[in-house]
DNA sequence: GCAAAATGCTACCCCCGGGTAGAATATAAA
DNA sequence: TTTATATTCTACCCGGGGGTAGCATTTTGC
């Protein structure tokens, strides 16, 4: 009942560089500032790379950079890149096809929590996250 | 973002066993009926009788058996057996240590979802499970 | 008594998320 | 041009959830 580790990390990562502007972040300081293992980070972010959500800039200086508008990327697509959804389009049990027609009997207490959350994922973008000044990330 | 495959058989076969009476039922009638692994299951119906939930009936026309009361039974106790409460009593991302003093910028989006679920989990009961015939398990 | 049918137990196997290691490559600064 | 600093790529290890196999044990029904 938890998103990845990774998920995790990608979304504390990409909060932190909305968080202290739009310029480049090496892997080094994101993994340091965070207490992210370094080398699981870097493979993280060339992944966050090559589907286009950060921009690798090689090189001495280099680093990632975040550039497609922070209003424009919603946690929904950070966990999707990064573990997939589907676990939270389906149940909490895990059932396939499931509608109103034909529920389970944990339906009724489940159904709303699922749609929530997933809903809270969709929603939410990186630059609300990145406006609490002075939260922890 | 899901219950363990562990979990999600247990609380299945026991609202099964609780839906059709308070008789004994072997592992393979409960492996046939449900669809869940035989040995698998096997072990988890072990584990749950050690816990006192269920009482294994040896030998011919054996199995197990619901001993307690069905509203005395609550599904955040099975799954507290099976996969343990501790992912459900923290937090989406995973953090230690978080008060409302000290939120990361997630926490207003996530805390009531989070609540919801683990309460959803604590008052529901078996009886109330069992209670809906017709659906699916 | 004996065989059938059930649990109980141990030892494995596979997959995958998480994490580590190292070398190759690119590039800006000195 | 050299060098330091960065990404990039591949390969590997570890632990645990999920699953399988086999055999020992218990007890009923014949
Ligand atoms: S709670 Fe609803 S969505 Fe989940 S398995 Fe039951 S019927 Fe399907
Ligand atoms: S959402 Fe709340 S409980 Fe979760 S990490 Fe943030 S502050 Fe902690």
């Amino acid at each position: 009942m938890r998103l990845y580790k990774s998920s995790e990390y990608a979304i504390r990562c990409l909060v932190s560089m909305a968080h202290s502007g739009g310029g480049v972040h090496s892997v080094k300081s994101l993994s340091d500032n965070l207490g992210i293992p370094y080398k699981f980070l870097g493979r993280l972010m060339s992944r966050l790379g090559s589907e286009g959500v950060v921009e690798s800039v090689k090189g001495k200086a280099g680093g990632y950079r975040i550039v497609r508008p922070l209003e424009d990327i919603r946690l929904a697509e950070i966990v999707d890149i990064v573990e997939g959804l589907e676990s939270y389009e389906r149940c909490i049990l895990g059932f396939d096809r499931c509608d109103e027609k034909n529920p389970c009997p944990m339906h009724e207490f489940w159904s709303g929590h699922k749609d929530g959350i997933l809903e809270m994922l969709k929603s939410t973008t990186l630059a609300q996250l990145a406006e609490s000044e002075g939260k922890k990330i």
